[in-house]
DNA sequence: CGCTAATCTAGAACAAGTTTCAGACTGGGT
DNA sequence: ACCCAGTCTGAAACTTGTTCTAGATTAGCG
C-alpha cells in the first residue's frame, strides 16, 4: 500500500500535483528546478530505451538528486512516467492550439488532430512506449494522476471538435470511446502488432461516431 | 533483451503455443499436466490478489514445480498471465457459443455479448485485473501470444455479429475499434476510474459503429 | 546570528522477477 | 539392461523497484 495519510504536521509531498487540478503546493525555486530536472532526465532516458530504460537510480543520478528525493517527488516509477506524460501532453496541447485543424467536418478535425499527435509519438517511439505503458499499467494508487491525463486528452479532442458550447452527453460518450481507441491503438502499434496505417484506419473509423452525434450541420 | 534464437539443436519451449495458432508441440502427459497445474495455480493466486499476488515463486510452489521449470514453460510473468487469459477466453467462448445472444440487431447482440463477458469479469475482478494488466503491459516479446488473445476476442465478437459470411473490411475495422474500446474501458474500470454503468455506456456507444457498416437489413 | 523543522544526500537493506548451475530424473533407442 | 539427450529440481545469484536510516543542508524566523 502506498501509505499516504501522514501525520497532520507533515506538510505534504512537494511535487505531485496535489489536488485534482491544483497548481501544486508552494515550491521553492530550487524544488521547482529539481522537479524539472527529474522530468527532463526521465524523458531523455525514456527516449533512448523506453520503459525499461527508465531506471530509478539512473534518473536520480542524471537529475542530480538522491534516490530518496526522487521518490519523495514521485512515489513510484509509474507516477513518474505519468507525470512525464502530463508534461508532454501539455506541450502538445499548446502546439495544437496554435495551428488548429482546418477541415470543415468535426469528425475529420478530430481525426486530423489525433493523427498529428500520433506523428509526434512516431518521432519519439521509445518515449511514447514508456509513457503509454505506464499509463495503462497504473493501478488505483495513480488514478488521480491518470485522470488528469485523461482530462487533458479529452480537452484536446473537444478543442478539435469545435468551439461549440457545452457538448451533449452523447458527444461526451463518443469522446470517451475515441479516447479508448486512441490509447489501445497506440498500444498495439507500440507493441508491433499494428502498422501505422492500421492505427490511422482505426482512428478514422472511431471518429465516425462523432457524425452520429452531430446534428447534420445545416 | 530476451535472448531467444537458441542453437538449432534446442528443440523448443514445451509450453508456449509455439506458432501463431498451432496446437503446441508434442507434450507428454506429465508435461501437459504440469502446464495445467501452473495455469490453475496462476488463476487461483490472481483471483485472490490480482497482478501483484501472482508471484513467480508462489506459482511454482503451488503448482509443484521448480522455479526454473515454471520459466521454461512461460518465459515471463507476463507470458504466464497472457496464457491464462487465453485459457479463460477459450472457456468463455465455449460458454457463449451455447447460449448465443438473441437480439435481432447485430449491434445489440455484440453489446449483449460483451456485457456478458464483463459480468464474468466482475465475478473475479482480481483475476481480470491480473490478466488485463498483463495484456496491455506486454511488450514485443509477447506479441504473438497477445495476438492470439486478440484473435480469440475478434472471433467472439464476429460470432455475436451473426452467421453472415466473410465480414467486410469496414466491419472488421469496426470490430477492431470495439476491441480497443473493450480493453481500454475494462482498464478504466479496473483502476477505479470508471463505474460499471460507464463501461456499459461506452460499450453500447461503440457498438453503434456496427450499424454504420451493416446495410440496413431488409 | 542562531534555532528548529523540514528537506536532501549517501548508502544499505529488502522484495520480487529473472538467470544460472550442478546434480537427479525420464524417456526413447539400441 | 544401458546410454544419451533433454527435463526437472533446489538453491544461489543477479537486477531493479522500493524502503529505511543517519547525518548534512536549507529555509524560515525571532
Amino acid at each position: 500500500m502506498t501509505t499516504e495519510p501522514k501525520s497532520p504536521t507533515a506538510r505534504a509531498v512537494p511535487a505531485g500535483p496535489a489536488g485534482p487540478a491544483g497548481p501544486a503546493l508552494p515550491l521553492t525555486e530550487r524544488q521547482a528546478a529539481r522537479r524539472r530536472r527529474i522530468l527532463q532526465a526521465t524523458a531523455e532516458l525514456a527516449s533512448r530505451g523506453g520503459f525499461d530504460a527508465v531506471q530509478m537510480r539512473e534518473v536520480a543520478e542524471a537529475a542530480g538528486v538522491a534516490l530518496g528525493t526522487l521518490y519523495r517527488y514521485f512515489p513510484s516509477k509509474v507516477h513518474l512516467l505519468v507525470a512525464t506524460m502530463q508534461d508532454q501532453l501539455q506541450r502538445l496541447h499548446g502546439t495544437l492550439r496554435k495551428r488548429p485543424p482546418t477541415d470543415a467536418d468535426p469528425a475529420a478535425r478530430v481525426a486530423q488532430t489525433l493523427m498529428r499527435a500520433f506523428r509526434a509519438m512516431q518521432r519519439e517511439p521509445h518515449l511514447a512506449d514508456a509513457m503509454v505503458r505506464a499509463l495503462t499499467f497504473a493501478d488505483r494508487s495513480v488514478s488521480s494522476e491518470v485522470d488528469t491525463v485523461s482530462r487533458l486528452t479529452t480537452a484536446i479532442i473537444l478543442d478539435a471538435m469545435g468551439p461549440a458550447g457545452p457538448p451533449s452527453p452523447e458527444q461526451l460518450s463518443a469522446v470517451r470511446v475515441i479516447e479508448h481507441t486512441w490509447h489501445s491503438a497506440l498500444i498495439t502499434w507500440l507493441s508491433g502488432r499494428a502498422s501505422i496505417a492500421q492505427v490511422r484506419i482505426d482512428i478514422e473509423t472511431v471518429c465516425r461516431l462523432i457524425r452520429l452525434t452531430t446534428p447534420q450541420q445545416a
